[in-house]
RNA sequence: GGGAUCGUAGCUCAGUCGGUUAGAGCGCCUGACUGUGGCUCAGGAGGUCGUGGGUUCGAGUCCCAUCGGUCCCCCCA
């Protein structure tokens, strides 16, 4: 058959065989973020361009070349790249830092970045997130971390499968010192860097230290730790150890600096040994001290991490960790001749009403076909309407397992089915 | 944006050196069994061989282009 219209290049439809697999992440996602406090947020998919622009960086990767921008009339939209710009836009607009305190979203959204789609990258992707505004402490980063990797544990993932990579940028008063000696050191080795990095040496050096291509010779670029200033250093020695306190296990990564111009201090990213193929990031994150001030708000120290949903679930079908089967229906209704359709629709609703799920056929077909679908729909017992039953008020209630076929009379029939699921 | 690789039935694939009417398994439908599923058997539906052009007496097969999938670089979830 030829195909008029196909999903676009690096879209996807989730069909029924594996949807169940998503509801059951995220459920467990819903659960996760309540047992740590969280609260969801929902935020539309379509925001001004310049909130982007401003947030994640004009600079990055993401909005320069990968953002979904159209415009209408004046305005220019982007489709979300990130989550954590419009979760920011909305947290200033409907002024919940009013209420004081900490607070602490959690969210599920799709996001949108038109790059070249290859294993654990699409063009609509979804994520997990989080977002927490108003913790300074390193209690905070500490909390968020270990609840990700709890998150991964609840999901059933061994923690011998991920790494958890850490590091720290530093923050505006001793990172620009940092950034001019790793500057420096990329002018003075210039020839060497590949052409990006050469591009970028003078609006965003330290990116040169996550390109993979000029990783020997940036091994030997200097390390942030001796221009760290006090209270950074402080907040990555505290955060640290709470980690260790914690039993959270961690890997410092020094040339973690991320593609997003809005991090201060911390930067994570949890990566899988196996199942990912080359993008094997399956979260990432941190500290965001300065986004909430820059995007017209108060000083509001903040925090954040997003867990990318298709890759989570590519590692649990890599490591075979066990998954729910798709649910099936309780019971399906069989009418044998045309005189019991009506009827078996009718117990159908009645079984439905009563909180069973509940199947028949639609099409009219043999008694035999029915069987035939009853016994593809999964469910337990077929329910088998014809001329004798009806004749009692009654049904044929079949155990599709054992075979067993039990005279209910139709007034009994959801209790005596409830009773014996 | 650059690269590699693959496109034959709904799915997984076979198809010889270019040779007549393009095959299998699974799935689907029907029947054997006129009120009973799974197993078995029989039959059936389903393909302009991704698309366009070229070479040739002849193209699923060779060549070119194009579209699409997958994977990789870059970078990220």
């Amino acid at each position: 058959m030829e195909l008029k219209y196909r999903a676009l290049e690096g879209m996807h439809d989730v069909l029924p065989e594996s949807s169940h697999l998503w509801q059951y992440v995220e459920s467990r996602w819903r659960t996760h973020c309540h047992q740590y406090g969280y609260r969801e947020i929902r935020t539309p998919l379509l925001e001004t361009a310049e909130l982007f622009e401003r947030s994640v960086g004009e600079t990055s990767d993401i909005v320069s070349k990968e953002m979904y921008v159209f415009q209408r009339g004046e305005e220019r939209y982007a489709l979300k790249p990130e989550g954590t710009a419009p979760v920011v836009r909305a947290y200033l607009e409907h002024g919940l830092y009013a209420a004081g305190g900490v607070q602490k979203l959690y969210y599920i959204t799709p996001f949108f970045r038109g790059e070249r789609p290859q294993k654990g990258r699409y063009r609509q992707a979804h994520q997990f997130g989080v977002e927490i505004f108003g913790a300074a402490h390193p209690l905070a980063d500490a909390e968020l971390l270990s609840m990700v990797m709890a998150f991964f544990r609840v999901l059933g993932i061994p923690d011998d499968a991920l790494e958890l990579r850490l590091n720290t940028i530093g923050c505006p008063d001793c990172r620009p010192a940092y950034r001019e000696a790793v500057r420096a050191f990329g002018r003075a080795h210039f020839g060497q860097l590949c052409n990006s990095c050469q591009a970028r040496l003078e609006r965003n050096p330290l990116r040169l230290l996550d390109c993979k291509e000029c990783v020997a010779l940036t091994a030997a670029a200097p390390p942030i730790d001796p221009y760290l200033c006090d209270a950074c250093r402080t907040h990555f020695e505290s955060l640290q150890s709470l980690l260790k306190s914690l039993g959270v296990a961690y890997r410092r990564d020094a040339r973690l600096v991320r593609g997003l111009d809005y991090y201060t201090r911390t930067t994570f990213e949890v990566v899988a040994e196996r199942g990912l193929g080359a993008q094997n990031a399956l979260c990432g994150g941190g500290r965001y001290d300065g986004l909430v001030e820059e995007l017209g708000g108060p000083p509001t120290p903040a925090l954040g991490v997003g867990i990318g949903i298709e890759r989570t679930l590519l590692v649990l079908q890599a490591l075979q960790v066990p998954l729910p089967e798709p649910p099936s229906i309780d019971a399906y209704v069989v009418a044998f001749g045309d005189s019991a359709r009506l009827v078996a629709l009718q117990i159908a609703q009645r079984l439905r009403a009563a909180g069973l799920a509940v199947d028949l056929d639609l099409e009219g077909r043999s008694p035999k076909a029915q069987m035939r679908l009853a016994n593809r729909s999964g469910a337990r017992y077929a329910i088998l309407l014809g001329e004798t039953e009806l004749q009692q008020d009654a049904a044929t209630v079949k155990d599709l397992h054992t075979h067993e076929q039990t005279l209910v009379s139709q007034a009994e029939l959801s209790e005596w089915i409830r009773t014996h699921l």
